[in-house]
RNA sequence: GCCGGGGUGGCGAAAUUGGCAGACGCGCCAGACUUAGGAUCUGGUUCCGCAAGGAGUAGGGGUUCAAGUCCCCUCCCCGGCACCA
């Protein structure tokens, strides 16, 4: 006997043919408006993935989840009459990319391209409907030319407060447009990681570590490229309300821009220090500013070298010097014990000119508000810390309701303010705005708002990226001229960082030399930079002219309100990097008049993490993955696809199982010799299938039904009961011969989006012995729809209970009403034990779903 | 610490407005067909109990004729943020 085992199904015939088919024959290639072919009468549905970084490792089978999903929906709509959109590409430069090649010792050019291609092997071995004439790859020169023009709409657009969007540089009239541009260089300490050799953005490190690799990063002043994303911090929360997505992503981005509204509150300098200066503080809590007992700026202030007294500079430079060695891991991971040194300066509290000492301490942060605060001990738990190691005073000037001033002592939430001239006895609100009204009208401070969100580090010192558009001259910037885009990098041999933050784009003197007097700018630009308009290129993505035309944009981008892509598939980890930058972009791009929507993913879709199938997390130490490759050799890509569909919820976090994947492909074994049967010579001969015999009751009772569940469900992305619905379909069918050959051809079409092989193949199996059917390939069928006349039963069984206890069942009409039901009820044998010698207080009935006798 | 999301059989999970808890699948048990079965088909399978019956959706309380579902408290798991003034 032959070891290897027999396939219950074919697949491995068939499976490949019609993949080959499906290319050869562009059949889910989707047109643009004006091109031949197209067709207006549709609706269109754009639906997407987060495209995949080509690694070295290759595809695991957590990306096909998400991808499943959209090919789904994307077949489902199309067989609902809509042009559908379903594209796919590679997120190709960038540091993943990069660090593969130099582990390889390759070119990034050499090992991206390969990867590519087994990713698109691998993909297109799971049969997804892409409409791969519009592959697109960020790290090719057609592409990036984009995002470089992209960078220069940037750099030459500000942000104007009075119109609260972004307009062209033209129209600011100020005196320095260098410094509003939205893309702008700035000198202040930045996140370097020695071990990448480059910097990071503050959304690339996590806990003091590189989210890459998990290498330390440190906090260097370096001349970086910065995008000015805070001017969008009250858009980018505001607008996140209209969306369709997951509330928790909602929530990660609120409290990463971490919008605060407060005053900020000017203090100006005690008469002796001599200084005509002030130190401005932010505080969402003016209501307490009768309890800032002291101040503290942060250790790096520009205004401590000022301020700080003869006496006290040994002190406070010593203090200084050991804060700038903690990294920011350390500087939070000691946090637990307050420190700090008073700089001998006193400054005025405007609202009772009361002197009160000036600190610095390391627990305030230069880069959140005006790195200086006003401490207010009694109600801030921080402020109370330090004030008790430092024996600084603490005045209560909130009652806690319901307390004196001791049990006030810590109290941080809303009471009534006390001690405070100006509101006392008033609520915390209203006592907040009296106090910033105040400190309007006297030239104190203002209302403000305050966001945690920082600008956008945007250079990188790293090969494998887009270079920027931008030449040096004389120590000034300017854009390289619209032509002479795409900028490409040097053909370096030697890519690597340099290991200082010298760029590697330096190692090419000729490139780095534009002119006389000019040379490039010697940077390029992060990851994120491509992936933050792909899903704009997709809709147009050979346009040798424009980024998009207007019309492709108008068409997949705008219909609906307030449009943008239909459904986006993908993990929760780019919450606050990708899907923030891409908002961000897309909102510049709209201000700028160049797109027709302000946000560019209407409803998004988070896919849970798929597990080992030992619930760990899947690494290959633990040598747990599991590779698409092998499921697909083993079991076929339809029972590959369906598996990752019925393990569970999308969005829910689930271990994989191998015997799973065998239960799907019984089933799918099961669909097929419904229509198939094994003849002696071991032939697939069409079975007892029968275009005469019509569905009994029953069965049109399971066909209308499903057709409704399968179709609420893919809607609703409930995939997982859509396909249990199909296999009370397929059992309720197996017993009885012959079969309806209409019931059988419905539920191909069910099946088709989860399981389109398989579909295909018995499709074209029962058109031959029965032609004359149904016009047009399986995936053109239009989707079914149901008759709610034929899902309604004649007679329903109801429960009979006592006490809210079931007791028995019963069938009856449906037409029964609730009389006829109490009494038939009350007849019941079972009742009737039940409630001998007690009294029947009430009786409860569901007409179509219960009785309950309610007895004592 | 703060903010989210969860906790249902041996396992993955189902369960409109509160209305038969456990659909569907895995696993397991029994049987059928077979030279054979890691194929296929049929039946069973929440727990305790021979049974009648009882218990049961993390734990405790409450509302209700009726609670996985609504309200209050507690515990546990996952994710995020974390000196953000």
């Amino acid at each position: 006997m032959s070891s290897d085992r027999r396939k219950p199904y074919p697949f491995d015939l068939f499976e490949p043919r019609w993949q080959a088919y499906w290319a050869a024959n562009e059949t889910f290639r989707v047109r643009n408006p004006g091109e031949p072919g197209f067709d207006a009468s549709r609706p269109k549905y754009y639906v997407l993935d987060m495209f995949p970084y080509p690694s070295g490792a290759g595809l695991h089978v957590g990306h096909p989840e998400g991808y499943t999903a959209t090919d789904i929906i994307g077949r489902y709509k199309r067989m609902n009459g809509y042009n559908v959109l379903h594209p796919m590409g590679w997120d190709s430069f960038g540091l993943p990319a990069e660090q593969y090649a130099i582990k390889t010792g390759q070119h990034p050019e050499i090992t991206t391209a390969q990867n590519i291609a087994s990713f698109k092997t691998q993909l297109n071995k799971i049969g997804f409907a892409y409409d791969w004439s519009r592959e697109i790859a960020t790290s090719s020169p057609d592409y990036y030319r984009w995002t470089q023009w992209i960078f220069l709409k940037l750099y030459n657009a500000w942000f104007n407060p009075e119109s609260n969007r972004a307009e062209p540089i033209s129209t600011y009239t100020g005196e320095k447009p260098d410094s509003v541009r939205l893309a702008y260089v700035s000198e202040a300490p930045v996140n370097w990681c020695p071990e990448l050799g480059t910097v990071l953005a503050n959304e690339e490190v996590i806990d003091g570590k590189s989210e890459v690799g998990g290498f330390p990063v440190e906090r260097r002043p370096m001349r970086q490229w910065m995008l000015r994303i805070t001017a969008y911090g009250h858009r980018l929360i505001d607008e996140l309300d209209g969306l369709d997505w997951p509330e928790s992503i909602k929530l990660l981005q609120r409290n990463w821009i971490g919008r605060s509204e407060g005053a900020s509150v000017d203090f100006r300098l005690a008469p002796e220090t001599g200084l005509e200066r002030t130190i401005t503080v932010f505080t969402t809590r003016p209501d307490t500013l009768y309890g800032a007992t002291y101040m503290v700026l942060a250790p790096e202030h520009r205004l401590v070298d000022e301020i700080v007294t003869e006496e006290q500079w040994p002190a406070v430079r010593d203090y200084r010097e050991k804060t700038a060695r903690k990294s920011d891991l350390e500087r939070t991971e000691l946090s637990k014990e307050k420190s700090g040194v008073f700089t001998g300066a006193y400054a005025i509290n405007p609202v009772n000119g009361e002197r009160v000492p000036v600190w610095i301490a390391d627990y305030v942060l230069l880069g959140y508000g005006t790195g200086a605060i006003m401490a207010v001990p009694a109600h801030d738990s921080r402020d109370l810390e330090f004030a008790q190691k430092f024996d600084l005073p603490i005045r209560v000037v909130v009652l806690a309701p319901g307390q004196d001033e001791a049990g006030s002592i810590g109290f941080c939430g809303d009471g009534t303010a006390t001690g405070s001239a100006l509101i006392d006895a008033l609520p915390t609100p209203e006592a907040k705005r009296t106090l910033i009204d105040w400190l309007e009208a006297n030239g104190h401070g203002k209302r403000s708002i305050n966001f945690k969100l920082r600008d956008w580090l945007f250079s990188r010192q790293r090969y494998w990226g887009e270079p920027f558009p931008i030449l040096w001259e004389n120590g000034q910037h300017r854009p390289l001229p619209e032509g002479e885009l795409p900028l490409t990098p040097p053909p370096l041999s030697d890519f690597k960082p340099t290991g200082t933050p010298e760029p590697p784009l330096s190692k090419a003197p000729e490139w780095v030399r534009y002119s006389e007097s000019a040379t490039r700018e010697l940077n390029t630009m992060p990851q994120w930079a491509g992936s933050c308009w792909y899903y704009l290129r997709y809709c147009d993505p050979r346009n040798a002219n424009r980024f998009v035309s207007k019309e492709a944009e108008a068409y997949w981008m705008g219909g609906g309100k307030p449009g943008g892509v239909d459904l986006y598939v993908g993990g929760t980890e780019h919450a606050v990097l990708h899907l923030l930058y891409a908002r961000f972009w897309h909102k510049v791009l709209y201000d700028l008049g160049e797109l027709t929507t302000p946000e560019p993913f209407q409803r998004l879709v988070n896919q849970g993490i798929i597990l080992g199938e030992d619930g760990q997390k899947m690494s290959k130490s633990r040598g747990n993955v599991v590779n698409p490759d092998d499921v697909i050799a083993q079991y076929g890509a339809d029972a590959f696809r369906l598996y990752e569909m019925f393990m569970g919820p999308l969005e829910q976090m689930k271990p994989w199982s191998m015997t799973g994947v065998e239960g799907v492909s019984r089933f799918l074994a099961r669909v097929w010799r419904l229509v198939l049967e094994e003849n002696q010579a071991g032939e697939w001969v069409l079975g007892p299938v029968s275009a005469e015999v019509e569905p009994d009751k029953a069965q049109l009772r399971v066909i209308h039904a499903s057709i409704k569940k399968v179709s609420e469900d893919i809607e609703g992305l409930c995939f997982n009961t859509a396909i249990a619905q199909m296999m009370v379909y397929v059992n309720a069918f197996t017993a009885k011969t012959p079969r309806p050959l209409c019931a059988l051809r419905t539920l191909l079409v069910l099946l088709n989006p989860f399981a389109p092989h398989i579909t295909r193949e018995l499709w074209e199996r029962l058109d031959q012995h029965f032609p004359g059917g149904p016009q047009g390939e399986i995936e053109d069928q239009p989707w079914p729809s149901f008759d709610p006349a034929l899902l309604v039963e004649d007679e329903v069984e109801i429960v009979i209970q006592i006490n809210g206890k079931t007791r028995d069942k019963q069938v009856v009409p449906l037409q029964a009403d609730r009389a006829a039901i109490e009494a038939l009820a009350l007849e019941n044998e079972r009742v009737k034990e039940a409630i001998a010698g007690k009294s029947v207080k009430k009786v409860i009935v569901v007409p179509g779903k219960l009785v309950n006798i309610v007895a004592v």
